[in-house]
DNA sequence: AGTCGCGTGTGACATACATCACTAATTGTA
DNA sequence: TACAATTAGTGATGTATGTCACACGCGACT
């Protein structure tokens, strides 16, 4: 498993022996149950997470009690309540296992300790961070640009996977329709 | 107004004098009139912005020719096309001015420069990049849980200075709304 | 002074989508 | 095996918002 993580992070940056040890010592590994919560709205955010396998999902849930989907996480995807985690208060949002997951978990504290100890890390955590910015970005186009069918024909095209993996009621929530209006678009 | 460019980055890291004098060797300054353009669609992106004092639009031309803007930028942000400016390909959006414009100017082969020679501005543009990476995912929520009134009000309350600044079409598109939809907001 | 462009408001109408209600297939499990 | 829970499909109806059309005020420029 360590594999995974020392893959991961050299597919950015080219580390020594030494220096994965060292970053993997601040790293906790862990397991999951489908519908378990790695981070409950309402309480402390402390960790980050890097998905080695399974399904996560980001949710808000509003003042009416529904369910939105902020962002899935898959394999390779880092996730948190980045706000919450950056700034080391509550979480806005939920963070649980559609399916059952095994993750690298990053303490706030040890992310800092280590982008002090090591500053190339920070490389690895900017590349990242971007990538997350960019994404959202393009999400945000889709949202500007296209109805219920374009967003969904977008979705499949960018994730082929998620499709057979999550309920189509989880795709309806990410895509901000109903149920009801999803499930017409294949007929 | 390299004073304004130093107190942007000693906001987050701390410098020394010859540091900050290397650091500015690397940016260029540069003045824009309304409606010029500092990214087009289609061409090479080489340069992010500060943006000292000013305001911008990012903007998406969809198919039919209608603009979409994905974001504005004002005193104090950083803007690109970024995902071409990372990937240095073509734009895929365009920048440009709503109001006259002054900036710093950023090229990549200095960005890439300056985040060898001096590790600690990874620290910086880390830092830049998860409150933009933050604030889409606050848009998207945005888009997920509200109608259009509410996502007026609510980017009212977010830059309550934007709305005498700009016109209110403009603010539609950002929206995501048609501009006599929100026109009729307001009665 | 007059003309043009731009931003804005507003009525009439069209439509994409939400909501509610019901049914049925599938799955987990007592 | 049977029962509850989850997931999905679909009809009827309501509504928020888009689209088209037109009018008005205002600043810029000739």
């Amino acid at each position: 498993m360590k594999e995974k993580l020392k893959e991961h992070i050299e597919n950015l940056i080219a580390l020594t022996d030494d220096e994965f040890l060292h970053i993997l010592s601040h790293f906790s590994f862990e397991n999951y149950k489908k519908n378990d919560f790695l981070i409950q709205e309402g309480e402390q955010v402390k960790n980050c997470y890097l998905v080695v396998s399974g399904l996560l999902k980001l949710v808000y849930d509003d003042k009416n009690g529904k369910q939105h989907i902020v962002s899935f996480a898959m394999e390779d995807w880092w996730e948190s309540d980045f706000s919450a985690y950056f700034s080391q208060t509550k979480a806005k949002m939920s963070l649980q296992c559609i399916e059952d997951t095994i993750v690298f978990s990053l303490s706030f504290k040890n992310y800092q300790k280590l982008s002090a100890e090591l500053p190339k890390m920070n490389c690895f955590f900017l590349e990242k961070s971007n990538s997350g910015h960019i994404a959202s970005q393009n999400r945000i186009l889709s949202f500007l640009t296209s109805n219920a069918k374009e967003k969904y024909e977008q979705l499949l095209k960018q994730y082929p996977l998620l499709f057979q993996r999550v309920p189509k009621t989880l795709l309806a929530s990410y895509l901000g329709v109903s149920r009801e209006t999803l499930s017409r678009l294949s007929s």
